[in-house]
DNA sequence: GTTGCGGTTCAATCTGTCTTGAACTACATA
DNA sequence: TATGTAGTTCAAGACAGATTGAACCGCAAC
């Protein structure tokens, strides 16, 4: 919520400043990746990145978003890391620039392949260990073990949909998402 | 973490108790609604309730998870709220019972119906905004519109995926769904 | 070397959330 | 009316995680 109200001059190379829709966005961005778990500045510099559509220093990342410096190294490390932004250096610069992952499809799908995938998977792998344990035990009833099929069986059905999404935003099969990519502007 | 290591004897009506196997998974369900923006507990609660299969008493659930008599009444009032668990109350009994819904599928598209798309649906509306006012903007470059267009784009193309699971587990119209529905313990 | 700038690190601090436990309500029963 | 049990509420405390800011490193220019 912080650099919400502002919207000062914008001097190239100077103090960011944030148009009121542009803060709209951020905010939008930062709150959705809030609630996938994901830090809400995360977002925040996502976003601003993503629209602005050049790459900013960490500094006008920071006076544009009205975050310290030490919390700018760290968001956009963090977010090198789920590869969503891009570190770059031109031949006579003397600051890094950070640009956004453009590709929205490729990017979410690589998010939701490298984290919600092992979540899943490790809760299934959980349910089938104490499925296997429960089954040797003689006084577990059948609706029970019943119950516990169920619950493995749904994880199984969860990790192959999200499997499918994946590979679909990987390969952008279906032609509807091509209006999600970059150099299609189509209409 | 509380009730991880407990495993004494179970006689009705008294201290509550896990088996290991129990235990498994019901911090298994916990990690996992834990990501799901639900407390850690409120996932735990849910899942040893459909464990057990039968209603329990709040004093069951404190004592068989360790948690406090405050917290029960509260997480089982949240479940409540989320239609997860349902409060019973038999003619002679002197106590609330508290049972968990079984139609994983059902309960699950009620949540998403309710939260996500909620979420999804302010943040499409935040950025539909956006683009408004920018696009009376004389001085937003063309490519900048255009990713507001993407990101909206992608927003509408979720809320869409939501509905159309929502609605699918509802009407239970996949037969393969139909596994993970009581009463019909095929296999 | 030293000054300046970009960037990182990390202990201290802050923040927001969850949990506790004691006080309280409601409603039995004696 | 007094006593007991089930359940709720909520202020205080505990906790986890995010954020800060100052010290620090590396490097280039002087």
């Amino acid at each position: 919520m912080r650099g919400y109200l502002r919207d000062t001059v914008d001097e190239e190379t100077g103090v960011g400043t944030l148009r009121p829709w542009e803060a709209l966005v951020v905010d939008a961005v930062g709150n959705l990746i809030e609630f996938w778990n994901f830090k809400r500045n995360q977002g925040r510099v996502w976003a601003l990145l993503y629209l602005r559509g050049r790459a900013l220093t960490a500094a006008q990342i920071q006076s544009t978003l009205g975050l310290s410096k030490g919390a700018v190294s760290m968001l956009v490390r963090e977010l090198e890391q789920w590869c969503v932004v891009v570190r770059v250096r031109s031949p006579h610069d003397d600051a890094w620039r950070f640009a956004a992952e453009t590709e929205l499809m490729k990017m979410i799908g690589r998010v939701i392949s490298e984290r919600e995938r092992g979540l899943v998977q490790s809760v299934r792998e959980d349910l089938e260990r104490a499925e296997r344990i429960a089954k040797d035990d003689d006084d577990v009833p059948r609706e029970v073990l019943d119950r516990l099929r169920r619950m493995r069986t749904l994880a199984v059905f969860v990790e192959k949909a999200l499997k499918v999404f994946v590979d679909t935003a990987r390969f952008d099969a279906i032609g509807v998402l091509d209006v999600l990519r970059d150099k299609t502007p189509r209409n």
